[in-house]
Parts: C-alpha cells; sequence; structure tokens
DNA sequence: CTTGAAAATTTACGCGGGTAAAGAAAAATA
DNA sequence: TATTTTTCTTTACCCGCGTAAATTTTCAAG
C-alpha cells in the first residue's frame, strides 16, 4: 500500500512521472486528463495514497466541494433523519457534506452561518431557526452563498425552498378524522419553536371550514424544544379540566402527540378508534419513532427521500446556474396520511 | 458595520493602523498583543467586520482549533444527544466543532477518518461502529490524531477511553427486577449493531449469578439501526410462542425495549409491576423518549452531562501533553437507575 | 533622563497548490 | 506521411497567511 510518505503534489507528480499541473488537472476532474494518464496517476495513488492538502486547494478555489447543511436541532429525530438523508446523498454525489445544528438558539446560527461562508461551499441546504432567527443575518448570508432553504421557508431568502406543504399535512388529518369520527382540536404551542407551527395552524382553521366544522384551538405553554414533555403537560392540563369539546384530537406535530399519548396513558385513558377508546389522536410529521407509539400513531408523513430528491436536484441545476436563479422556486411536497391505530 | 470589503489580512492590517504580522500575532492569540493594540484592532474589527481566510491559516499551522466528533449512527437519538452536548462543551471551549456520522458503514467511517486526518484537528472524539470498525484503519487513525475514544472501546486505541459501565448499568438493573420481582430474561440482538451490546450481555450473565439466578438469553435476527422495528418483531415471536421462563424481560438497550412495548400494546400486555400486569420490561440508557413509552421505561441512564464533560476535560490534557498521553486512560462512569413504570 | 525589556515593524521566505502562457509531444485526422 | 488537434510539460506567478530575524519603537523602572 502506502510506502514512504509524500509531501506535496510536486513530489507526488515526480514519482508518478508527470508534472504538477497535470496532476492538479487531475484532481480537479480527473476525466479531463487522457485515459492512459489517469490510470498512470491511479496507479502511483495506489501505491503512495496521497492527498492533496485541503486547506492549499480551497484557498485558491473560488468555490469547493463543500455543501453545508445547517439545521436548528438535531437532536429532534425528524431534523437527525432529514439530515441524515440528504447527507448521504451529498456524499453520493461527490461532495464532502458539513453538517450543523444551531441548537435552538439563534447566536449559534449567525456563528454557524459566518463561519460556512468562509467555507467558501458550493451550496447550502439551510433549515432555519424560524421565529428565532435573524433575519438580517440570514438575507446576509444568502447573498453569499448559493443557498437551498428546506423545511422551513423564510420569505424570499435563498434561491430556492424545499419543503412540505403544511395545508396538505393538515387538510388530509382533518378531513381523515372528520370523515371517520368527531371533527379534531388543534392541539399546539403558544410559542412554538418549530417553524411550521404558525402554517399548521392556518391549514388547520382552513381545512375546518372546508369541512364545514367548527376548529377550536388549545394552546399549551412551554418554551424550548422539548416538545415531548410539553405535550405530555399540557394534555394532563386540558383532561383534567375535562373541558375538551370532542374527542379528537389533532396535534400539531408528533413530537407533542408523542407527550400527548403518554399523559393519556398515565390517566388510563385508551386512545383509539375502537370501542372502549375515549379519545382519538392525530399528529404530522411521521416522526421515526411515531410507528411505536401505543397505540400508533395516525400521522402524515414527510416523503423524507422525495425532499431530499429534491433539495440535491435543486443544488444541483443551482450549482450549474452559477448560484443564482432567475426566480426563486418554492416546491411544496404534498404529505402521505399513514393511518395507524391512534385514530 | 461593515464599509468596503476587505481582501486580506495586508489590508486589514493598514487599515487598522498596524502589521501584518502584528494582526496574524492577535488572531493566534488576542492576549499576546499589548492591550492598545488589541483595542486597535477590535475596533477595526467593528468597522469592518474582517475574518482571515480559514484555509490560509490553518495550511500552515500544525494543528488547528478544529475537534472532530464522529459517531456510528447520528439519527439514533442516544448518540444526537451525547454528539449534542459534546458539540456544544466545544464551542463554549472554544473550539470549532465538526460532527460526522458514519451512517452505520464501515467504508464511510474509513473515509471520515481520512478526511479528518487532513483537517489537522487539535484532537477527536470517536465513537466507533465497534463490530463494523475496520481495526486498522482506526489504529493508523489514531497514530496521526490525538484522539478520545467514547461510548464504545476499542482494545487500546486512542489516547483514551470515556464511556459508560456497562456493568453498572446491567448489574443495577438486574438488582432492581431481582428485588423487586421475577429475575429478568435478556433481551438482545443475535448480532447487534450497537457496539455495546456484548458487555451489556456479559454483565447479565455475570450479575444475575451474583444475585443467585439462572440467566436467560433471547436473542432476535435483525441487521442494521432499525432497533425499534426489530424489538417490535422479536417480540411478537417471543410471545406467540407463549414460553417465556418468566414475567420479566431486561432488554439490551431502550430502542429494543420501545420496540417490546409497542408489540406487548399491540397484542394486549399491560406491562408494569402494579397488579393486571402481564410483563414488566425495563432496559439501559435513558434514551430521550424513554420517559415518554406507554408505560414509562424502567432504565439505566447515562450520565450525558458528566461523559461530555469528562470527553472535554480528556482532550484538554491531552492537547497539553502534546497528544500523546503516557498511559492509555480509561474512564467509565456508572448508571443511574431510573426506576419508572414498566417495571 | 537614561536604560533595558517588551512589543511592534520591516523584510523576507515558505507553505501547497491554482492557473495562465508558451512550447513540446502525442494522438487523431486527412 | 504530413497536418491538425489534443494533451502535457515547463516556467512562472499568484493566493493569504505563518513565521523567523533584525531593527525600531514604546513603555516602565531606575
Amino acid at each position: 500500500m502506502s510506502e514512504n510518505k509524500i509531501r506535496n503534489m510536486a513530489e507526488f507528480a515526480t514519482l508518478s512521472g508527470l508534472s504538477r499541473p497535470t496532476v492538479s488537472k487531475y484532481f480537479h476532474d480527473p476525466s479531463s486528463v487522457r485515459a492512459k494518464t489517469r490510470e498512470q496517476i491511479e496507479a502511483a495513488l495506489e501505491r503512495y495514497d496521497f492527498r492533496p492538502n485541503i486547506f492549499a486547494m480551497n484557498q485558491n478555489r473560488s468555490l469547493t466541494k463543500n455543501v453545508g447543511i445547517v439545521v436548528p436541532y438535531l437532536a429532534d429525530p425528524f431534523f437527525a433523519e432529514i439530515a441524515r438523508i440528504i447527507e448521504r446523498r451529498c456524499i453520493t454525489a461527490g461532495f464532502s457534506p458539513i453538517l450543523y445544528s444551531a441548537h435552538g438558539e439563534q447566536a449559534l446560527e449567525v456563528e454557524i452561518l459566518a463561519g460556512l461562508t468562509a467555507l467558501k461551499p458550493a451550496g447550502v441546504f439551510l433549515a432555519p431557526l424560524g421565529r428565532l432567527s435573524d433575519k438580517a443575518a440570514i438575507e446576509r448570508f444568502c447573498r453569499d452563498v448559493p443557498t437551498v432553504l428546506f423545511d422551513s421557508n423564510v420569505e424570499g431568502m435563498g434561491e430556492a425552498f424545499v419543503g412540505s406543504d403544511n395545508y396538505s399535512f393538515v387538510k388530509q388529518t382533518v378531513d381523515y378524522l372528520c370523515r371517520t369520527g368527531a371533527p379534531p382540536v388543534f392541539f399546539e404551542m403558544r410559542t412554538p419553536a418549530n417553524p411550521n407551527a404558525n402554517k399548521r395552524r392556518k391549514a388547520y382553521f382552513r381545512a375546518m371550514e372546508e369541512a364545514g366544522c367548527e376548529p377550536h384551538l388549545v394552546q399549551v405553554e412551554g418554551e424550548g424544544w422539548g416538545f415531548e414533555e410539553i405535550g405530555r403537560r399540557g394534555a394532563h392540563e386540558l383532561l383534567a379540566a375535562g373541558n375538551l369539546p370532542t374527542d379528537t384530537v389533532l396535534c400539531s406535530n408528533d413530537r407533542l402527540a408523542i407527550g400527548f399519548l403518554a399523559a393519556c396513558y398515565e390517566r388510563g385513558l385508551r386512545v383509539g378508534r375502537g370501542e372502549g377508546c375515549a379519545l382519538r389522536v392525530a399528529s404530522h410529521d411521521d416522526h421515526p419513532f411515531s410507528r411505536f407509539t401505543c397505540p400508533s400513531l395516525t400521522t402524515a408523513a414527510h416523503e423524507y427521500e422525495a425532499v431530499a430528491d429534491k433539495c440535491m436536484e435543486t443544488l444541483f441545476s443551482l450549482i450549474e446556474a452559477g448560484g443564482r436563479f432567475a426566480t426563486r422556486e418554492e416546491t411544496l411536497i404534498p404529505a402521505r396520511l399513514i393511518p395507524r391505530a391512534s385514530a
């Protein structure tokens, strides 16, 4: 495998019997050199396993093979999952993904974007904090770096947006619930950290109106990203008060619903659509664990793969277009209803 | 804020009325220049918001402020959580953490380590894939880069290991279960992806022996990182067969237990220690959602904060020691039993 | 006001590779 | 085989910063 260590590209070029500029060309794009030359280099590569110095490479390049992926909170399994798939796609496409979590903090998001700018990435996938984001900082960033927003839209920022169609999510759950039983109340946080919450609330009102039903909102208190606990506490208060106007609850997202189900269990309330069930609970996101709640959670699923694919596709055309689109393209991917045992 | 853009440090130095080497010194260590000079630079920094080119900076430095964090599977909430805390600590300590997930694949782990070497990090926190790791590749990496292994130990590799004491985990759950009811069978995967699984099995045998009980192992089939589903299927098979020698099940980890609980619910089996309960289920890890299972899961918790603190502390002394320790230090942090409703 | 240490400046070179220009060599075409 | 086209080589300079050496300035102590 490796014999003695190579210091730099010049040395490696000599060892492979070629000149440095040719080798440099090869690393920039292997297909840009003659097949025979390529073989020569690759043979030498086997023997000496040389890698050009990344720092030196990127210094004189206006853009690199880096791709930034920024999410608001990576310990949220939804973001972990979507980030995982996008990251995998980037690797397959020959990019070097760099994953960042803002940890729910504005200051960190700003700092990440500043640092990312310095890395001269070919492109960035940004799922912003949303309500908590420093809009001016994001705007500045998007001016400097080709950015595809995902998950949460911020009006007019970035070259494109790829996300889920919140109306489709809520419409499907509302219609399903209305069709199979009582119309749902909507259960959410009063000050949601999750940036899609507001759109879902509006979609709920619209969908209920379209179904000819009276909307009913339950907003629970709580700050931060501990949604399950917030949902659990809120559910306990709600159920203790006993003034729920219906037996059907639609949670804004699965993590709240997981907490809600926990509270129901703790109170001995059976959830589901069969007889002997006190409540029906449904939600949105198809959180990786929603399949394993008790009962399993009826939810509207993100098309994780489709979102990731569209993200990549958008980035490719963005890079080809030189980092700018003439018009900002917004892609909303509809939900897929997954009826399970909880409603 | 920013007036016209600065191209490089020389330009910025001129604008702040100083020489480039002095400014360079400042960026290397602000306290290395006179207070008056520092103020001068910082004033200019406010007006022009200049950042030295990272690539050029790192090119001539033998080690950077980068810290790598490598986990086997980031979409596993346990790793998401521990990575989150370590990352936060790194930022506070003034490092630039870079987070990697091997996505459960050997080839990716190898590639990540190779890429990380090129980044000349000050140190790396590595939670290896374990059974699936390319031991030779890891050994090579550890020779080049100051590495602290965490979560999963690989004998003799890295300068130190910080992790949880699997014996303490299993000992506490086994003793608790034996004390409060029937001794447990141990429920695990036959070919676990999770690297601590083998140690937990051994710890189970030892703890059972110490408790004077007959051990009983249930190994379920399944590959990959979808532990919940593997646990659910395995539980269904086990419960359908009806040959469980006791009413108490100790799962190797919480994700298996989540699947187990889902299967119990689906079969109408009540889990818990009260009357009317068919089974008791306990587990290990204190997975972020174990609080919200139905019933809430009795588990042995990682001291997440303590592990992260010890990791950071170890890295600091490792850096001070110049990247090498005379003797490889192993820190095993005991578990904290969290009795909840499931057992 | 002198003295000497501490800090800043000037000068100069190195890092490892990008890249442009001009000429030589190789391959493809006629 | 002669000619054109493609590919490589040589040469040379650039990027932005680290850093060492020698010199000058600054500042505090005597």
